[in-house]
DNA sequence: ACTATGACTCCCA
DNA sequence: GTGGGAGCCATAG
């Protein structure tokens, strides 16, 4: 999956994004770990900046240090959104340890 | 084709 | 433990 990010990045970083369940979240740094770019988090904060999907739930997506970034607006919805599914939710930080996930399935 | 930018991360002081 | 600086990927101009 290498050679897949030709245009396609985001849709697969998306669908990445959308084997999150529910009342869980991830890192940018994790996604980029699973397609192969390793360092590649910045590549997918523009995905999800980019995030037009309604079916991508690209609030469960926050940095590794579970800060939720991005504009202050836009994260502070996210932040609610989350804690709403249950995740606990302070000051824009979710609680990483509790709620990470990462395990990617390439097929759906 | 090249440079600049960004919802990121890691390493070193 | 904290703070600052350099690195990496993909996109946009």
């Amino acid at each position: 999956l290498r050679k897949n990010n030709a245009g396609n990045f985001f849709e697969i970083v998306y669908k990445v994004v959308r084997q999150v369940p529910k009342g869980k979240v991830t890192t940018y740094s994790a996604i980029a770990k699973y397609l192969g770019v390793g360092r590649g988090a910045r590549a997918v904060g523009w995905a999800m900046r980019d995030c037009r999907h309604s079916d991508v739930p690209c609030h469960r997506v926050v940095r590794s240090d579970g800060f939720i970034s991005g504009d202050p607006e836009s994260a502070n919805e996210r932040a609610l959104k989350l804690s709403k599914e249950g995740i606990e939710v302070k000051d824009n930080f979710v609680d990483l340890a509790g709620s990470f996930y990462d395990n990617f399935r390439l097929k759906t």
